[in-house]
RNA sequence: GUGGGCGUAGCUCAGUUGGUUAGAGCGCUGGAUUGUGGCUCCGGAGGUCGGGGGUUCAAAUCCCCUCGCUCACCCCA
């Protein structure tokens, strides 16, 4: 057979299990997380029919889907998200209880220009629920959100809040008609941070062609610092006697009030630049950053999308959900120095002494495993400074082994590599002392 | 997709005005060390100098093309 270079796609990547171990590590935590809240896994094809798909994420989404035709020369497309296959799945299964709570961890695929924290496969965490209108979904799943965070260790993080209809008041009272511009205006506007009020109203004097009268009502509103329900509040008159926008500052007010009252206030600010690119989204959005990185991008962002489900079906129903990026906070995390890699995944590494006690050496790791200590075996027995040096390499804190001293005797010698210490002692001494480490041997 | 930067060992890089067998550190591997890791010492493997073409007696080095990576714009997790 020809010999292939060994290569992956760009965009794509591998997890050598340093990495991996983390990032499992850190799944497991957002799952339990998502779990605690009450919400259930869900778990859809990575392909979908291409016109499930497509009209969901704007002209400019449709292009970045992994779209072909199969085998059987069906359109066919990779997911772009997880939003859209949960629209089809409530859609297609009518029988479901709402609202309906779901969390889903998979990969998505998006055909974009990969870049730093920006791959063309990864792994969103989504959390989700369909069927209820109230501000009360939108804070549960910002709630859920923020706990996450924090039980990944995450030091400084801010969720900042808008919602679109404030957006499409001021839009209207500004005057700003027509699907694209109005985009352009958001996409402008979504730079504030970055190229500050200046350069906004350059772009947007010079790009979309607003007269110096609607930018300044643009940033009449833009500029105000808004502090809490009652800063939202406060903005009322400001959007004039657009519809839309005073009941979108009712929404986020009502919003903000529930997040307030459960004690999530300080992890919240409401910042009306946000906008958001994703076409479905219909009230609040939000979008969080860690302080000092902010330059990663948004590590978990999300919003209201009540128009979606009407794509599949005649009534609509609403829903919410928030997305967390679990490559991008693991990259943001390492870069902290807040997590390390570490290439075992036991409590222990149980070196063999000589081929002779090899068999033992099995018997009594499999005891200790069933006594809750995990165990990775050495394979190649002898040369201990080899096998200690193994042990070490992948992160492993104790050793185990058994020589023909500690057979005699029915003990087993463990070694702290942290310490140097060692001590020859019986199995369910060895459990107590490992299980008592304070990572749980994991150094 | 548009513009800037960079491509030499698994990784980070050195390599003189073009000059003969292309180097270092780290990592990997074997040994010093047949009851014990980190430190030290000695050895070994590993390179079509991203690829192709050109100039030249001679190219990692100069020129052209191409591919890849990267930063900014754009968009996002």
């Amino acid at each position: 057979m020809a010999q292939v270079e060994a290569r992956v796609l760009k965009g794509f990547r591998d997890y050598l299990p340093e990495a991996d171990i983390p990032r499992q590590a850190m799944l497991r935590k957002v799952v339990a997380v998502f779990e605690s809240f009450g919400f259930g896994p869900l778990t859809t094809p990575a392909l979908e029919y291409a016109d499930i798909l497509l009209g969901k994420y704007g002209e400019e989404g449709d292009q970045l889907l992994y779209r072909f035709a199969d085998n059987g020369g069906r359109d066919v497309a990779l997911r772009y998200d997880l939003t859209v296959p949960l629209a089809r799945v409530v859609a297609q299964h009518r029988s479901l209880d709402m609202p309906f709570r779901r969390y889903q961890v998979a990969p998505v695929w998006r055909a974009e220009k990969p870049g730093r924290g920006r791959f063309r496969e990864f792994l969103q965490c989504d959390v989700d629920i369909v069927g209820e209108a109230s501000a009360r979904a939108d804070a549960e799943c910002m709630m859920v959100g923020l706990e996450v965070l924090g039980a990944l260790g995450v030091p400084g993080f801010v969720m900042r809040v808008n919602n679109r209809k404030i957006l499409d008041g001021l839009l209207d009272r500004v005057g700003v008609e027509g699907r694209e511009r109005r985009h352009a205006v958001l996409r402008v506007m979504d730079k504030l941070p970055k190229i500050g009020r200046a350069g906004v109203e350059a772009e947007l004097s010079d790009e979309v062609g607003l007269d110096a009268e609607a930018r300044s009502l643009l940033f009449e509103v833009l500029g105000r610092p808004v502090a809490g329900s009652a800063g939202v509040r406060a903005l009322d008159d400001a959007v004039g006697g657009s519809e839309a926008g005073r009941l979108g500052i009712t929404e986020l007010a009502e919003l903000l009030d529930i997040v307030e009252a459960a004690g999530y206030g300080d992890r919240v600010e409401v910042d009306l630049s946000i906008a958001r690119g994703l076409d479905y989204y219909t009230g609040t959005i939000y979008e969080t950053f860690v302080r000092d990185r902010e330059g990663f991008g948004s590590v978990m962002s999300g919003g209201r999308y009540d128009t979606l489900l009407a794509m599949f079906l005649r009534e609509s129903i609403p829903a919410v959900g928030i997305s967390l990026g679990i490559d991008r906070l693991v990259s943001l995390l390492v870069d902290l120095g807040l997590v390390g890699g570490r290439a075992g995944t036991a409590d222990v590494f149980a070196a063999a002494f000589d081929d002779e006690g090899y068999g033992a050496m099995v018997r009594w790791a499999g005891a200790l495993r069933r006594a809750g200590v995990g165990v990775e075996t050495s394979l190649v027995a002898g040369r201990l400074g080899k096998q200690f040096r193994l042990a070490e390499k992948k992160g492993y804190r104790f050793v185990v082994l058994q020589g023909p001293d500690e057979r005699a005797a029915d003990k087993l010698a463990l070694k702290d590599l942290q310490s140097g210490e060692q001590v020859t002692v019986d199995l369910e001494e060895v459990v107590r002392r490992v299980r008592s480490a304070p990572d749980g041997g994991h150094g």
